[in-house]
DNA sequence: GAGACTTAGCGTATTTTTGGCACAAAGATT
DNA sequence: AATCTTTGTGCCAAAAATACGCTAAGTCTC
């Protein structure tokens, strides 16, 4: 009979993207302590303990609805980490007498959330006191929570490659510049916007709209919204091109 | 202050992959029960509870030491299973007994490992009582166990994209045709062979060998090593062709 | 109205990929 | 020794992807 762990508080850490059409961002929170000395200093990923009853899933979507006010968002769950060491005992501390729990170990499980930062998101976060960064400008979060946040960019790079998900960080009528932007903000990498319209467009994964950019200082942009229907026929026919063939 | 879940039992279930250069194989065992009833009839993926002071990855390797007698192999970690229905009465019933723990809800961990099989390995797992059987004709296993499988093999699919993890399938010295048969065997695809040697010595990730295969009724092929040296240079410098530029 | 700026799109040369056909080579089988 | 099977190679034409020059168009600022 084994020697079994039953006593592991289960938290779950969301990082939560967003694009603002120039730069992939990440959504922080600062700790929330008594002492003074610590605030405005500690950022961290938003984040919380599970409860009873409720799925990690459950318990990611009520984190996302609280930092961001949104429900039904994309969510998906990157890497557990479960290293003994990872809360040291001032961390330990911060927990019981935050969230009134007394364990000596805590295990968190990284979820990453894509959403539409548009003017209202950005309004609401800053209410709640969160704010939101370039991923490349972040160097330093509490605890782990720099390296969950490295790994879901990793996991987001795949994923983007393998589902139309890259959609969700945009608006819902978006320009072909701001795509392009998008993908090579994720990649770093740079794009030629002339084969890269070919592509898309041949690909047939958006669908043209009546209207155009606003309050833009050049030749404004047609807007396009993503075509559902081009995924229901996955060539997976030929090769592996089913990998965003789109890109 | 939360309502926290501080009672949840954590297992890992691990995904062993192996090829046998033909198919895709994962290795299944039989559920330990006092009833005959059972026996032979319910397969399950290896799994464990994890214990105090260990980490999730740390249980994982202690599975497949288990099941394989292996001790360093590729293990990574896919997604967790927290569906507080997802083991039902009876089924907490036989962890009561079996493994001594009385919990009203079971976390598990699933794991992928890709292992070489060889013959020793074959004769090794039997030994245990376990079986290894193709991917494509495993319909049914205990709890939510399928589900962990097809996930596992989903995740695979997308990691062989970005890292030369197909190779640990595959023993030391190995043919083009197989490596060929598991990329088809993993995507479900056929690749044509002539472009496939082209791209494959093109991107000098193999490395030749004196020898060649035996005991085969045909030209015997050469026998190639991966050559982990093309790894280090990787080109991200054009597009995304660090996904794989050798498929 | 003249620049500045950026989108939108055309066209084309070049390179890469795909895939067909032919055929030699090496071992096992009969 | 003939046959069979699969590997391994060369050639080559069609197709696709890529690189890149160039022009027109629409909106803003000055």
């Amino acid at each position: 009979m084994d020697n079994v762990q039953i006593n592991s508080a289960i938290s779950v850490d969301c990082v939560i993207f967003g694009f603002d059409g120039e730069n992939l961002k990440v959504l922080l929170v600062r700790r929330r302590t008594a002492d003074p000395l610590y605030h405005d200093k500690e950022l961290k990923l938003p984040g919380a303990m599970i409860r009873e009853n409720e799925t990690l899933p459950e318990a990611a979507e009520r984190v996302l609805e609280g930092s961001t006010g949104l429900k039904g968002i994309y969510l998906k769950q990157t890497t557990i980490f479960s290293d003994p060491g990872r809360v040291d005992e001032s961390e330990l501390e911060w927990i019981g007498q935050y969230h009134g729990i007394h364990t000596v170990r805590v295990v968190t499980v990284g979820y990453y959330a894509l959403v539409k930062l548009d003017q209202g998101m950005i309004n609401y976060t800053r209410r709640q006191g969160a704010v939101w960064k370039n991923v490349d400008d972040i160097h330093h979060l509490i605890m782990d929570h720099m390296d969950i946040l490295s790994d879901a960019l990793t996991v987001l790079q795949k994923d983007i490659l393998w589902s139309p998900i890259a959609f969700k960080l945009l608006p819902k009528k978006f320009t072909v510049r701001q795509l392009q932007n998008l993908l090579e903000a994720v990649f770093g990498i740079e794009i030629d916007n002339r084969n890269f319209r070919k592509k898309l467009f041949a690909s047939g994964i958006l669908m043209e709209t009546e209207e155009t950019e606003k309050h833009v200082s050049h030749k404004p942009a047609k807007l396009y919204m993503l075509n559902r229907n081009a995924f229901g026929k996955k060539d997976i026919t030929n090769k592996l091109q089913f990998v965003a063939s789109w890109l």
